[in-house]
DNA sequence: CATTATATCTGACTAAAGTCAGCTATATGC
DNA sequence: GCATATAGCTGACTTTAGTCAGATATAATG
């Protein structure tokens, strides 16, 4: 019925809207949407005055305009840089705080009243995160993390229900051979994760024992970012972090139940290998020479 | 990791600046956002002016004056409705049409990009489908169409495609009684569909013998709109029709692997009854007096 | 036909956003 | 130490969007 042009063209006019609705409730609290924007871009951690101007794209003259604005309503606080004079640091005042919660409250509200409206929430929430992650696509990071850190250990649930939901007789962590977190740090090995905009998307472990040989672990991609190229980045960067390391031949094992995984390690140069232990998950061996 | 409501607000966030950049692509024509807009909702088909300030929000002189501003620029023509002269009718000068074509095809290109980056196209859409649909949830609109239209046919195709998918043994519409055309078209029935923005994202048929009794077929809410209480709306619709049309009992059958259907004809008002046919697909059957 | 309502337009205004040249203070490189 | 670069600020300006009170022409109503 529509083209996928069309359908496309359909979301960004529907979303338009909500947007217009957005800015008008931030409106209700009696200043202009630029100097909403810049306050709420302080609250959520923009601190140097050059930082904000590129985030909210905003020229020099009229930046500093709205900085003495909200400085004339006593919510920021102006001080030079540590190092640097030339420099601003712009700090939230008790009642700019005060004032900034202010607008996370509309935000929140307006957020949930969207959830409310919805009876399969998790549905639609997926759906918004991959919209979101397609969206901010240049603003995938991805970078290491201890294992057992909160992002590190979100992706890694994720990626344990993932393979319980897709091996036909279940996944269960304790039988498979759970690498040490301490071999997924440097400078053993590492682990990374892709993260935009605070949710984790992607991660990948390289296990290394010392020894010039290590496996590639836990490589997962959440269903959000599947289709735009995250995990080849992920294996790139744990393959260049191999190399920093010193680290010659990397191994890895997956199952045939993991197709997409197959695939992307045939297409970017591994080997099959026979198989090189006894965890029973895997079906499916490969290598690759740095 | 990500709180729902966080969520929203990532996805608005992105959203927020996927938007600023249509607009910003919008200005690289040297016209204001305003007059642009103006511009568009013309060639989309709106052509009174009080109907384009509807649509825009806009207050009746600055309208006035946009317009003026296109009519200076030779890119539109005013002339007095034919029925009342105080309305008047715009329509788009050759030049006009042009100069809207180039910003369909901006409009298109971003879409086409934005596509572009991702591998799965259908799971894309179909998310983006979801988020529209639920935004604009007050703007879906029911209305009887022939079964033969293109949107009747359209939800008709992703009807039997569904069950097809969920019947563990496949789905024949060649097999199943399939209701001819002229049953559910007053003044025997109807078909109604629901529309959002030109998607169609429903559908219900009534199928009339011109007796008292009737029945309900074809019952479908597409993946995209599920959750927002559209089955029940367009059950309603039907009962409302029937009633008009003098029927005093309805009936339908339906599959238990239809989980949600099941329980919305639980919910109102319909009481389950012996098989009244022998088509091999329904396994359950329903009964509601109006 | 007079009255009232409606659709659009015009003039006069304001607020907000944005632009740009030049200023001041500080930092950096030779 | 001096020239040059950089960060932010100020003043003067323009454009865009929006508001509101009438004005004008036409339509509808009794």
């Amino acid at each position: 019925m529509l083209d996928p042009v069309s359908r496309v063209r359909r979301f960004n006019r529907a979303v338009t809207s909500a947007v217009g609705a957005l800015d008008n409730s931030f409106l209700g609290r009696g200043r202009p949407l630029g100097a909403a924007r810049v306050l709420n871009a302080i609250g959520h951690g923009h601190a140097d005055v050059s930082g904000i101007r590129d985030y909210l794209g905003l020229d020099s003259g009229l930046m500093s305009r709205l900085l003495r604005s909200l400085e004339d309503e006593g919510l920021i606080e102006t001080t030079a840089h540590k190092d640097d004079a030339r420099r601003r640091i712009i700090r939230l005042t008790p009642a700019g705080r005060r004032e900034f919660n202010a607008y996370e409250a509309l935000s929140n509200r307006q957020a949930e009243d969207f959830l409310a409206r919805h009876a399969q929430r998790e549905t639609l929430l997926a759906a918004m995160d991959m919209i979101a992650s397609v969206l901010r696509h240049d603003g995938i990071a991805l970078h290491e993390a201890d294992p057992r850190s909160d992002e590190a250990r979100y992706c890694l649930g994720a990626y344990y229900a993932e393979l319980a939901r897709r091996f036909s007789h279940g996944f269960d962590v304790k039988l498979s051979r759970d690498p040490d977190a301490k071999d997924m740090v440097r400078p053993r090995g590492t682990f990374i994760v892709a993260m935009s905009d605070g949710l984790p998307l992607g991660c990948v472990g390289l296990k290394g024992s010392g020894a010039e040989q290590a496996e590639i672990k836990r490589l997962w991609v959440a269903p959000a970012a599947r289709g735009l190229g995250l995990g080849r980045r992920l294996m790139e960067a744990a393959e260049n972090a191999a190399r920093e390391l010193g680290i010659a031949v990397l191994r890895l094992d997956t199952n045939s139940a993991l197709a997409e995984a197959g695939q992307l390690y045939r297409k970017s140069g591994w080997t099959e290998i026979p198989r090189f232990n006894d965890d029973p998950y895997p079906d499916l061996f490969f290598e690759k020479r740095l």
